[in-house]
DNA sequence: ACAAATTTTGCAAGCGCTTGTAAACCAATT
DNA sequence: AATTGGTTTACAAGCGCTTGCAAAATTTGT
């Protein structure tokens, strides 16, 4: 409830002498305006602070300037990291970040998306949906520009980012199965999520292809949550045979693992190897580090952002895929098993 | 660029047989709305898909329903969850986030702030400002609702939610103290913030009043940051009598103290002990556990938050200010000094 | 049952901006 | 000097909503 109103193109209009459509036209995309009157203008725009008044440009029909990102909760370092990408990315434009959470709010996401497609932001950016959306659809059907980021729709009709989870999760064990392990563990991550499956599945491939074979005791559930992982480290460790190397869906759960073997009495890497999924930056930070599987969430942000900002740019471009490549970060916690 | 409009009150003026102000008062505020009348325009607004355009309202008089946030940067942890708080007090509310981060961008809060009071927002929570702004006074000018999370500024003018920044580190030195340490190193924060003078005088406090006399060469400057606080740390090792324990300004500075003195072929807590400030998710998963004083960010958003949401719903509330209390964690990264 | 007091509803105007269309301008052409 | 064609500017309307004011409907008192 601003006291003292701000100046408003009308006011510029006079100020410099021109009409108010002109004035529009100059502060907004170019047009036909006569490079003496542009300067006029401006110089008006300056000199009264002017700032333009985003709902009512946007209710006009043009862009509300603002890019929607609906994410499932803050509570987790993961997505903080993407949001940090796209903000990154989206403050070399001249967009703002209008920010969703759906967290507790169940079936909120489609109030949300009916809310952004009615102007409130120009574009979407979905981070790891957890439910395969109904308002996907509606989305498509509008031609409303939107991208998926860690979480692709089945129907590959959407614009999404992912990484390479499964290829990940394959080196990881792979990494471990050529250091000399022939029994491996795996604390796996939230069932009902694309990563977590495609992570399984990279590392029972492992297995396979070196010839070792899948045993599902070998497999604790996780749900990429410290206390969960923790819970599954112990269940692997109590076995009567237990893994000489433990591979972790994601670094939480690798953590935690790294104290349940801690407490068991065990030493990293030399009675153990950890591998996690990840490399959030405790990963480096910890004692031993934590050899790990890097997922570019940084960079997943930041591609999502470019790819909604070219759309806008051209509302023609076609629907894309890009599928970053994980990287194998050996830090210290991983050795040949004991003879 | 919705293909198919959205309806408008026009429409559900059309389908209840009603006005479209009588929409318009029934969706917003109730006025006096005849009971049947708001059932008939409920009804038609739910059978229609009705979402209200927010810039419209907005442009109209009333409220945007979005609170702004504006924060430094992404890039920190402590910054993150401080708006995890913000967005989980704001969740509970019809409120909505937007965010701005003033990174790169000198100068650009001015900017921001302009285009928050033209209508994009209604009220305004910054975070940590880095400078002494010149755009609070325009703010209070206007008497436009906005709250201060971890920087008050002097004049007192401010509603403003802290946490007692120089109890915390006093508290930290007397615990080292009491622990019968006499050489207590400090790695000091960014100095032109608040926050970091505020614990250097904690630092100085806690020993003046246990009769131990402050060295200006047990003081080495740190940024906040992991790499300031590497060089630091260092710094105090490196001394000709270095000090038997090391208070680190923030968790992110001891985290990196903990790797030099391990360089150093020094153990924690046996030769050296560690305190950090924070209590960042990461103190507590490292190895050792590193104690320190815990700084309740997630509730410094939620204040922050709860403050801006009562001023709203009553714009005559006074100023206020919040002082939140740190706690001091032990966990493993200090011991008795040896003997 | 009727006027007066209320409650409820409808109309008009306007928030600040964009944009189609028409008018004005200017230089170039004949 | 008059015409032409393109460039630049101005006007009007309208985006979807709120709100002051006046008219209509309803209730109340006697």
């Amino acid at each position: 409830m601003p006291v003292n109103k701000m100046p408003t193109i009308y006011d510029i209009a006079k100020e410099a002498g021109v009409s108010y459509s002109t004035v529009s036209r100059t502060l907004s995309g170019f047009e036909f305006v006569k490079e003496s009157t542009r300067e006029k203008v401006l110089a008006a725009a300056n000199k009264l602070g002017y700032v333009p008044n985003q709902q009512a440009r946007s209710l006009a029909g043009g862009p509300s300037n603002l890019i929607g990102v609906l994410v499932p909760t803050l509570a987790n370092d993961y997505i903080t990291q993407i949001i940090h990408g796209i903000d990154d990315e989206l403050t070399k434009s001249s967009y703002n970040l209008i920010l969703y959470t759906t967290n507790r709010h169940q079936g909120k996401e489609a109030t949300y998306a009916a809310a952004i497609m009615n102007g409130a932001a120009d574009a979407l950016l979905l981070v790891a949906p957890l439910i395969s959306d109904p308002y996907l659809d509606v989305l498509r059907e509008q031609n409303f520009p939107y991208v998926l980021i860690d979480q692709a729709d089945q129907s590959d009709q959407s614009t999404a980012v992912n990484t390479n989870n499964q290829k990940g999760a394959y080196e990881a064990t792979q990494y471990l199965i050529q250091l000399g392990h022939r029994r491996i563990g795996f604390i796996a991550g939230l069932p009902q999520l694309n990563s977590a499956i495609e992570r399984l599945a990279g590392y029972k491939k492992a297995l396979a292809d070196y010839g070792l074979s899948f045993h599902e005791t070998y497999v604790a559930q996780g749900r990429f949550t410290s206390s969960y992982g923790y819970t599954a480290a112990k269940q692997l460790l109590n076995l009567a045979t237990p893994p000489t190397a433990i591979f972790a869906a994601n670094d939480l759960s690798a953590m935690a693992a790294m104290e349940a073997i801690r407490e068991h009495g065990l030493r990293i890497p030399d009675d153990i190897s950890l591998v996690g999924f990840d490399d959030v930056p405790q990963a480096s930070i910890g004692y031993p580090k934590l050899t790990t599987i890097r997922q570019p969430l940084h960079q997943m942000g930041q591609d999502g952002a470019r790819l909604i900002l070219e759309r806008l740019a051209n509302p023609s471009v076609e629907v894309r895929r890009i599928t970053l490549e994980t990287e194998l970060i050996i830090r210290d916690s991983c050795a040949p098993p004991r003879a």
